[in-house]
DNA sequence: TCACCATTGTTGCACACGCAATCACCGCCG
DNA sequence: CGGCGGTGATTGCGTGTGCAACAATGGTGA
């Protein structure tokens, strides 16, 4: 057991747990709440939480590369992401006016229902696979912590676009 | 913005940076921790945590299907992942003796000095960009409630084959 | 002993995604 | 005005993954 105490020692047992638990929860989580969205809406996770990204601007549009690091993608994926939520009616691309380059992706009534039906899913599966197991404190010290973890200067990308 | 308060109302600030944070927090660690295995060993962080599980057991070596469970991976997914491990060298398949059906995957010579080198970026790397940022007792808070999503009885699936 | 179902690992197939290249366009500086 | 680097979005290509189907084997009950 002396073979790997070269330069780095090895996690402690809380925090091996804490970290292999977030790999867990989340993975987890994520297939819970994909498969509920799926099978009750027929709508996988990523293409809700575009449409809720929609929902939540003034008049349904964002700039493309806005939702591709909103939904934490990169352009080209959510090209195509966009491109399915297209061909399924709950978007539509819509020419950016100042910016001949830029398109925005607009939600649809279609998709604006879509995205009604599909909420009460969604939330309803967070709370009770996620945010049930935390008291309101650990909420709060959860959501610092992440914006700690998120804040460094480490590869954060600069802001974009819109910015 | 009465349009969603159809069944359940809408995540307050905190439980949306809580869940969100976790989101994005998952995101950006495990790029961070797999460009610096990618970048530093040519290992993908998948592939360090099938080597990780293997060296942990006695004579380095697990039966695929634990494999899979441990790495959160699909049986077919980890096949092909050690498919490359066995091309790259790391791990072999060896035949389990009791059950003709069955296989290990054993961890090489040079799987352990590859994962012993390994290690400790990947560790150095879990403390930068996630421990750094939580206090003992945080961390305690986060491992015991990271086991609380995943004990419920959602989907848990039948222990395995070794169990 | 044999029939039957469960389980293990692999494979065919499809899909979602990222990277790099590309094209069109913006803004700036000379 | 013209050139030039930077930016937004798309596309080609490769990769990693899951699902379903499959063959081989184990285990159990008649």
């Amino acid at each position: 057991m002396a073979s790997l105490s070269n330069e780095t020692q090895p996690l402690d047992q809380t925090e091996l747990r804490a970290w292999r638990g977030l790999l867990r929860a989340h993975a987890l989580l994520v297939k819970r709440l994909d498969a509920e969205l799926e099978s009750e809406h027929g709508l996988p996770l990523t293409s809700y939480e575009v449409l809720l990204h929609l929902a939540h601007t003034d008049g349904g549009k964002m700039r493309m590369c806005d939702v591709a690091e909103s939904v934490l993608l990169s352009r080209s994926g959510l090209t195509r992401l966009v491109d399915r939520l297209e061909r399924d009616g709950y978007v539509e691309r819509v020419q950016c006016p100042d910016d001949a380059r830029g398109s925005f992706a607009r939600l649809t009534d279609a998709g604006r229902t879509k995205l009604e039906a599909a909420s009460s899913t969604h939330l309803e599966g967070i709370r009770a696979h996620f945010l049930a197991h935390f008291s309101p404190d650990e909420l709060s010290l959860l959501a610092e912590a992440w914006e700690r973890i998120a804040a460094p200067g480490s590869t954060p990308g600069p802001p974009s676009c819109s910015g």
